[in-house]
RNA sequence: GGGCGGGUAGCUCAGCUGGCAGAGCGGCGCCCUUACAAGGCGCAUGUCGGAGGUUCGAGCCCUCUCCCGCCCA
């Protein structure tokens, strides 16, 4: 027997490890079946979990749970990622902490020590995704520095090679000084910060008063080889050709004229810094200047910057204003908002710094994968995100690759430093006279890959033949371009198809104030303490619920505190069903033997049923969790339970109901095992009759044929609005739970009547009535209390504790009244209008109108009650 | 500067293709009625950011506008 209280913690790794063992969670190809795949967007190797991931991952196990269930060939591909300069950071700093650096250890050693780190702790993550209970087909777990990836890594770059789309060139890139490497545009976060605008006079060269020009990095103009005005800046004209002294460095600089300069912004006259400026870098490129950099890999001075050589960026910044102060330069500070970038893995300011990196050359690519889009051959969910997706990819620009890092896949290009020549090829080269390019690829090089290098691309086999394309994508919006446009590339590249049919963009998880979570903010929730608490079902539960399209989730421990009660709820509802079933499974009788609540449940559930189905068809999970919520609770728990219970006591009167409740309750399990795998299998397992030997491979339930009763549910529904007058009068007056009431009634609607005479042994329990006095037109005895509930017109009988309560009731009647009232005239108006009775559809019409002649019988019985009510209380 | 999302009950949010405004939490009242107090029953609270427009009918569609957030330059 079950106790009264679910309690998670041994229920979920016992069921986990029992799947585990049954093998339910490996994929295969299989003939006959549809294929359902889903890759995993592979989180860092030295992550743990955090809301982001419970969210992710609980989406995806909901659909694969789903489909497996569907009778789908189901693949769910996990792995991790290798994050090169994350990993390669937190091994560092282990280093640093034994007072070592990898530089004194040496490449080969370092990377054997990352490997070491990787043995060890790498496997938090995926072990933190059981706890979740996520199904992945663990036998196929993936790493982008495994082998297999390595191969499809060097093939994919290979060829991108050899068909020109990878390049190698100085240009000018993002440096972040502290990793020592170049990042990606995607891997700089732009953030508006306070600043200072200086303005700064450089005199001619031949002397005489020059120009102003201004700028937010003083320390640059050691790097400046020109000063740009506007060609059409007549202020200027005479002075473009001329040549200027550039201050504190003494280097003669030229006047040029180019377009991109706007005559409005400042003096009008711009420093021309190419080594250290995007646009002045392709300004330079234009007017042929030279370029100088003035920095060192380390964010310092080099000896380029003279006298400054050595001092720390930051440092020289305030060395050249001091400097140019004394000199007379400084024309003007003022304070100016300007956007800085930092780098995405530690914040560090990142430099545009020219260096020579390798690039793929993304336009090519990028039409075919706006084209996928635009033809629904990929469908992105919810809609919206198609719009960032284009912008993006029309404006693609090429992407940096190479990382000065040694976490990572090397290049595989050799150079031959006496000719000149570049070598790339699949296979290492090991001639003594060439030298291998020693930087990395971008980690997202790999992960571009993950759709098909997991299931063992470049070979071809059976599993890349059954399992591509994916079936969706379920990720958040943060990684739309660094991810998912890069996989729709490669994947039209090398697979020459899409790699995933649906993209689910889901929203991110922030606290219950909007805030994003992060540790600097300290409003974190951890999902492990989460789990540990509430159970892992109360999480997902939660999740899922909130995982409105297009919405964040905002988080609150109070909220998970709630789903853990609707678990709960199942629990107990369980637990009832279990007590009532002593002597095992009973057979399900005719249907003709079945009482009206058993009718009702089984058509609400069909109707959940339907509910969910297309729910989960069109990634609304919130809907899905909600239909099951309420159904549960409000439905299964609230009406039926109790409406059975009378029937239940009565011994064998109430086996039609119990093999009722039985199969419901089963059904309900397999709905929502998807959601909440755990709390499900572990009831399943206990009832009687199940068939298999686990709720994983139970079949997923379609809607019965015979279970939908249009007729039950508006028969029911009287009964239960019966019930509901009751109750309300009992609340409105405080009248305790343990007095029984006497009750008479009276309606116009036959049906409804007999409903609720053949329902009354429940209808008596649920709203503690004593006796039901029957029959149309009872005069109620003076005193009595009543109210308008559905098609009823109900009298409570007074009695001592009634007649107390007089005013109370006659202030009820005249809301009610008040309620009907209003109803009536917007009734009214609306069908006065003619072209509303003319243009809105017939049923709109016709279902107005009843509603009218409703609220009207409706407003006439109450009037005549409060009348009686006023003479009682004179008299 | 360009783009996207949001402003609905005290709080956090649902509301699909326009047809009587909902949930959870919180609040108040009555209850330990043997599945569940992590519970039951009842009650209260809305100018759906503002202004126009389209429509028989607008929280939903269109225009303008005010706040808040995010992305890109």
């Amino acid at each position: 027997m079950l106790g009264p209280r679910y309690e998670p913690e041994a229920a979920e790794d016992r069921w986990y490890a029992f799947w585990l063992e049954k093998n339910y969670f490996h994929g295969r190809p299989e003939a006959g079946k549809p294929a359902y795949s889903i890759v995993i967007p592979p989180p860092n190797v030295t992550g743990s979990l955090h809301m982001g991931h419970a969210l992710n991952n609980t989406l995806q196990d909901i659909l694969i749970r789903w489909k497996r269930m569907s009778g789908h060939a189901v693949c769910w591909m996990p792995g991790t990622d290798h994050a090169g300069i994350a990993t390669q950071n937190v091994v560092e700093r282990q280093l640093a902490a034994k007072g070592l650096t990898r530089e004194r250890l040496g490449r080969e050693k370092f990377v054997d020590r990352v490997w070491e780190w990787k043995d060890e702790s790498g496997g938090t993550i995926i072990r933190q995704l059981m706890r979740l209970g996520a199904s992945c087909d663990w036998k196929r777990e993936r790493f982008t520095m495994d082998e297999g990836l390595s191969k499809a890594v060097r093939e994919a770059f290979v060829r991108l090679y050899e068909e020109g789309l990878i390049y190698r060139g100085d240009y000018l890139v993002n440096w972040c000084p502290r990793c020592g490497t170049a990042v990606s545009d995607l891997e700089v976060e732009h953030e508006e910060r306070e600043g200072k605008l200086w303005e700064f006079h450089y005199p001619l060269w031949e002397g005489g008063e020059g120009l102003t020009i201004a700028t937010t990095r003083p320390e640059t103009m050691l790097g400046d080889t020109a000063v740009a005005v506007h060609p059409g800046d007549a202020r200027y004209a005479a002075l473009v050709g001329k040549f200027l002294r550039l201050p504190l460095v003494d280097r003669r600089i030229p006047i040029i004229a180019d377009r991109y300069v706007d005559p409005a912004f400042g003096s009008g006259a711009v420093k021309v810094t190419p080594a250290h400026d995007p646009n002045d870098f392709e300004a330079g490129l234009r007017n042929n200047l030279p370029q100088v950099n003035i920095l060192t890999p380390d964010g310092k001075i080099n000896a380029n910057g003279g006298p400054y050589a050595g001092l720390d960026r930051f440092e020289a910044r305030e060395r050249v204003v001091a400097d140019l102060e004394k000199l007379g330069l400084v024309r003007g500070v003022k304070p100016h908002k300007h956007s800085v970038g930092g780098c995405y893995r530690c914040g560090t300011v990142v430099e545009p710094y020219l260096s020579k990196q390798w690039f793929v050359r993304m336009k090519p690519l990028a039409g075919e994968a706006i084209r996928a889009v635009e033809e629904g051959r990929i469908r992105i969910i919810p809609s919206q995100w198609k719009a960032t997706y284009f912008e993006w990819m029309n404006n693609i620009r090429d992407w940096c690759i190479s990382r000065q890092i040694w976490w990572g896949h090397q290049i595989p290009a050799w150079y031959d430093d006496e000719t000149g020549e570049v070598f790339v090829s699949r296979e290492d080269l090991d001639d003594p006279r060439l030298r291998r390019e020693t930087d990395v690829l971008d980690t997202w090089f790999s992960s571009a890959l993950w759709p098909f290098s997991t299931f063992g691309w470049p070979g071809r086999n059976r599993d890349l033949e059954f399992f591509y394309p994916t079936s969706v994508l379920v990720t958040g919006f943060d990684i739309i371009f660094f991810w998912v446009a890069r996989m729709i590339m490669t994947g039209l590249k090398f697979m020459e198809d899409v790699p995933f049919r649906d993209v689910y963009i889901h929203a991110l998880v922030r606290d219950e104030q909007g805030q994003k979570m992060s540790k600097t903010r300290g409003n974190v929730i951890d999902p492990l303490e989460i789990i540990e608490k509430y159970g892992a079902d109360s999480l997902r539960m939660t999740l899922t619920a909130m995982a409105a399209q297009g919405r964040d989730v905002r988080l609150s421990e109070e909220r998970i505190a709630g789903f853990r009660n609707f678990c709960n709820k199942l629990w107990n509802a369980a637990r009832f069903t279990l007590m009532n079933l002593p002597g095992g499974l009973p057979e399900m009788p005719e249907r003709a033997k079945l009482s009206r609540p058993d009718r009702w449940i089984l058509s609400r559930l069909n109707d959940t049923n339907r509910k969910v189905d297309a729910a989960l068809a069109e990634y609304r999970f919130n809907d899905a969790a909600l239909a099951l919520y309420h159904f549960t609770w409000n439905e299964l728990c609230d009406w039926y339970l109790e409406a059975i219970k009378p029937s239940l006591l009565g011994g064998a009167e109430g086996d039609s109901s119990r093999a009722v409740l039985v199969r419901v309750l089963e059904r309900t399990l397999r709905l929502l095992h998807p959601i909440i795998p755990f709390i499900t299998e572990e009831i399943w397992q206990k009832l009687p009759g199940r068939e298999g030997e686990s709720i994983v491979t139970a079949p997923w339930p379609a809607p019965a044929e015979g279970w939908d009763d249009p007729e039950v549910e508006r028969e029911f529904g009287a009964s239960a609005s019966f019930v509901n007058g009751v109750r309300n009068v009992r609340g409105e007056n405080n009248i305790p739970p343990g007095k029984l009431l006497t009750v008479s009634f009276d309606t116009d609607i036959e049906e409804a009547a007999t409903a609720v005479l053949q329902d009354q042994e429940w209808v008596k329990r649920l709203g503690k009535i004593g006796s039901i006095i029957i029959g149309r037109e009872v005069e109620p005895p003076p005193g009595s209390t009543s109210t308008v509930s559905g098609p009823f017109q109900i009298f409570i009988h007074p009695d001592k504790e009634l007649l107390e309560k007089l005013d109370e009731d006659i202030r009820r009647l005249e809301k009610q009244i008040k309620d009907a009232a209003s109803s009536i005239q917007a009734l009214e108006k609306k069908l006065a209008n003619p072209s509303f009775v003319e243009r809105a559809p017939a049923e709109v019409v016709e279902k107005d109108r009843g509603r009218l002649a409703e609220a009207r019988d409706r407003e006439a019985k109450l009037r005549a009650r409060l009348a009686a009510r006023l003479k009682e209380r004179e008299g």
